[in-house]
DNA sequence: TTGATTAGAACGAACGGTCGTTCTAATATT
DNA sequence: AATATTAGAACGACCGTTCGTTCTAATCAA
């Protein structure tokens, strides 16, 4: 159990999103999640609107922390070729060491039952990205073009990797396969300059 | 309504792919399908053994009908490089005209439903695809690696412009990205020789 | 050519069970 | 004492499924 599950609502909190990603959300009772968590019905109410509230506030945390990773590769690296092996490396990490994490942002149809939320790809983290790669073109190390596509391309062997893994297809550790994945991807998309 | 729709288990059938793709499948009652279906509840369960034998028909009968698509393509080119073109082509041509077949193929996530299924990734479609690039590298198109990473970044790429598209975020059909695409797609993977 | 028989298809009310949620009371905290 | 938190029984709604029945039309018997 995780350090931060001193009181309830991180233990609710880190419960859902366990069984939410076992089990899928659906097949996730309120009984399952006060049985599994030892906090009783009242207090998940008490902490939490309904289902989707606890649904909605394990998305909304982990988009933010995402975000405020992002932000600081941003920071961190000059050019976007930099910030973009950065944002996988970040991505294949965050995969190894916290599977469901990755599995509740990426794999998971949060619009099945956050129907008001808008797609992952409309999220902030995924705008960010394709701000790294629009600067990038800006600036002539990505080669100009549609950049939903040049985004997809540069994103696209990494996600599809990191789903994989998530199937349980892919034995190593995600970081083994690092170098590879980002020679393909960047070779995808880089100005031939 | 499609022509095939002249017997009720095909009603069925096609109500459910829309009703699972438009809401998902656990916000579609099985009164939902009767109801739009026009069929009976009691029909239904004679055609069907249950909820889940609905879901199953419909993934096995596109799983099916993509593998023999795909078969298709193999025998119609000789090179990967043409094989795997004509593979995009097909995934935009069907994400173009029948967005609810390709959303339940691609973008559902059957194992919550379907527990005794295997990951998309393990399907005969996708292993088909990756026999293809495998072959490309046994003739010397494509730059030898880890067969699992080659086609993730080789088909990565599109697959995420399908999941996009499937969004909502992409205007334009996506047979006006099929050039762009492949064109990142193959450069990313291709032999440098 | 009739009428009887039969098998499968269609029907939909009813059932048992589970779900998300509420509510009242008990307990801890300040 | 007053407020915040915990507790879990109880509630009503809805779900997937069952089941007894009716309908339809093909087959058989005369």
């Amino acid at each position: 159990m995780p350090e931060s599950a001193h009181n309830a609502r991180d233990k609710v909190m880190n419960t859902a999103l366990r069984l939410f990603t076992e089990k899928g959300y659906f097949n996730t009772s309120m009984r399952d999640i006060t049985r599994e968590s030892s906090v009783s019905t009242g207090s998940v109410y008490h902490y939490f609107k309904d289902k989707q509230g606890v649904a909605l506030a394990l998305y909304e945390s982990l988009i933010e922390r995402m975000s405020n990773e992002l932000e600081q590769i941003r920071q961190a690296h000059e050019t976007a070729h930099d910030q973009c092996r950065a944002v996988v490396e970040l991505l294949f990490r965050i995969t190894d060491r916290e599977p469901e994490a990755m599995t509740f942002m990426l794999y998971i149809k949060h619009r099945e039952f956050l129907p008001s939320e808008r797609p992952v790809c409309s999220s902030t983290p995924f705008r960010m990205m394709r701000a790294m790669v629009e600067e990038g073109m800006a600036r002539g190390e990505i080669e100009p073009r549609d950049l939903m596509v040049a985004s997809n391309c540069l994103f696209g062997g990494a996600v599809r990797t990191i789903t994989t893994h998530l199937d349980g297809i892919l034995e190593k550790p995600l970081h083994d396969y690092l170098d590879d994945v980002w020679t393909c991807s960047w070779r995808a998309v880089a100005a031939s300059g």
